[in-house]
DNA sequence: TGCTAAATGAAGTACGTACCTCATGTCGAG
DNA sequence: CTCGACATGAGGTACGTACTTCATTTAGCA
């Protein structure tokens, strides 16, 4: 018993193959009663349509684009790594995925980069991009124009966006809040908080996810104001290294930003007292001072997963299909020494 | 510029379709100068293959069967659940997936079923069993007559299985350990230390790791006995309960088997001290006794990734295709109450 | 009843690949 | 030089679906 096609519907509706494919693909010029018919029959003898056979003869081929910050930390380079891996791979299936990287802090490049895409042939979009008014325009002209927009990483809440990819950060905070403060047990101690820059969305939501828990549940630790080291490492250690200096009585560490060698190199330095230490982003500078026994955990969102999630979506959108919802979650990962791998 | 076809690599290298296909399918009758010209000129306009149009022409569907004990608990319920799903999914993509439940702990009728498969018609087995020198045979029969074998869960590291996909138990184990190790800091205590049975292997494997980090890393920390409660649910609320009476100085529980209404039970009829708890899987009992308090930790493996790596992996060898090694990792996740979702 | 607009059918081509048949070309061994 | 083995070409059909064209039937309405 093969798969039924198109041509059984035809047979059991008692109608033509005309027919059949005017209601499969909602073209016009079909009585509603004849429609009901073929639509009966194709829930009876359960045809579903060869969805490989149907892009072949539909020509169909998918445009994508990513669009994300030029930095180079090691986020982001992973970040590309898993985006160019990502395209090696769609050549097989009719997908053509492409990378713009946009100046970090500028929304109005963001824009014209935004602008300059060609919707015609565009089908989808993934942004990693803060949440402007303008930027929020040129997603909502974007899809009017029919291209699926899917955020990605940092959450774009008052946008248009179809779906947003990536974890929770609020969620995320409070799970480093939660096990820095398991950690620590009952004896009050300070905890010292460092970011690159306050203006990321993703990095002010941990720290206010942080703080929830710490207040909430963890009152006897004082946590410290938030340290900016505006993603440089060698201001970083400088400042980590005369925090921890004029405060020998900090007990933890909480790194929110993604870049971590200025603290890894300021937190060797000086090894007098045990500190617990959370960051996050597993890249090989966390990974080693994992190893080291120099931090004790990091929270981890899987890029591979955000990019190939992203993919799923926007050739999901495209087709009109739905996708596996738990396929699509992006998980806030503990990485401690032993399940590093 | 679209993409080259199979008739863009005949004109190019000044042979027929008749040739070109011979080559790309390995087909004999070619002499080998004539190979390597197309071979090159495959290379050089980057042809790539169209699958999609290659397995409507070749009406290609994949048959699978995924082999996995009948227990009920959450945990294999769960299973079960992610492999029907993935039945309901396949169908789109001209695979067939079925699942044959055979009774736990009779490798003999686990055998007889593995008999009954018929490999003219099959491509791919996904197997969770312990290893036994009968289902090795099995195995290594099924294998020769070209069927693709996965492993899944539980390793068969002596059978000739073409991957396994799950987790590290000795690397879970550690963590569980490490995580505990952590939460009760340096004051010497005792560890409840509960199992279905020590027969599964990642039973076992879990208990090696756990032990060992202690060893290593917690000396003042005392593990005792594994207690077994052989999978019943009223058994191992009875033992628990028994043991937490007899030592209060228990600071903390290690349950290995994936079965925790029973210790859960146990656990909030007495709660006078502040015990820490890392249970295994993430199951609705699990996650409401995260959620209420009772569990400090869970250790999952994602079940759903596990069944669609499986998929992946058997298609992939039925077509003699590579895929991408960091999709295919099972991690070790650790669940706290903050990152339950 | 006749007219018009809408509904339906018949039959094709195309997508990119697989696979088949048969004719023809080429080369080396005897 | 001839024969046979092997290499290659030409041209086809098929897979399941999309989409087109044009002819024909049916229904609605005056």
């Amino acid at each position: 018993m093969p798969r039924p096609t198109v041509h059984d519907i035809a047979k059991n509706a008692g109608v033509s193959l005309a027919t059949v494919d005017r209601v499969l693909n909602r073209r016009p010029g079909v009585r509603p009663a004849t429609v009901e018919r073929v639509r009966e029959v194709i829930h009876e003898i359960g045809y579903i349509r060869d969805v490989a056979a149907a892009n072949l003869a539909r020509q169909r081929n998918y445009q994508f684009v990513f669009v994300i910050p030029d930095l180079t930390s090691a986020f982001f380079t992973q970040l590309n790594g898993v985006i160019s891996e990502a395209i090696t791979r769609s050549l097989v299936d009719r997908t053509d995925i492409s990378i713009v990287r946009v100046p970090a802090n500028d929304p109005h490049a963001l824009v014209a980069e935004l602008e300059k895409l060609d919707s015609k042939s565009l089908n989808g979009i993934a942004i990693m991009a803060p949440e402007t008014p303008q930027i929020r325009d040129a997603i909502k002209r974007l899809k009017d124009q029919g291209v699926s927009v899917i955020g990605i990483i940092s959450d774009l809440p008052n946008s248009d966006v179809d779906q947003f990819v990536g974890i929770n950060n609020i969620a995320a905070g409070r799970t480093a809040g939660l096990l820095l403060g398991m950690f620590l047990g009952p004896q009050p101690v300070d905890i010292l908080v460092i970011a690159g820059s306050m203006q990321a969305r993703d990095h002010v939501e941990r720290r206010q996810g942080f703080d929830a828990i710490m207040t909430e549940q963890f009152p006897h630790i004082n946590v410290l104001p938030t340290v900016e080291a505006w993603d440089d490492s060698h201001l970083m250690e400088e400042l980590v290294g005369r925090a921890l200096a004029a405060r020998p009585e900090i007990g933890a560490v909480y790194s929110i930003a993604s870049g971590n060698s200025g603290l890894v190199k300021a937190l060797t330095k000086r090894c007098p007292v045990r500190r617990f230490v959370v960051a996050h982003e597993l890249t090989d500078t966390s990974r080693a001072a994992l190893e080291n026994g120099v931090f004790d955990a990091v929270i981890k969102q899987d890029v591979g997963h955000i990019v190939r999630s992203a993919i799923r979506m926007m050739r999901a959108n495209s087709d009109g299909r739905d996708l596996i919802a738990s396929q699509e979650k992006i998980r806030i990962e503990v990485v401690l020494k032993e399940n590093l791998n």
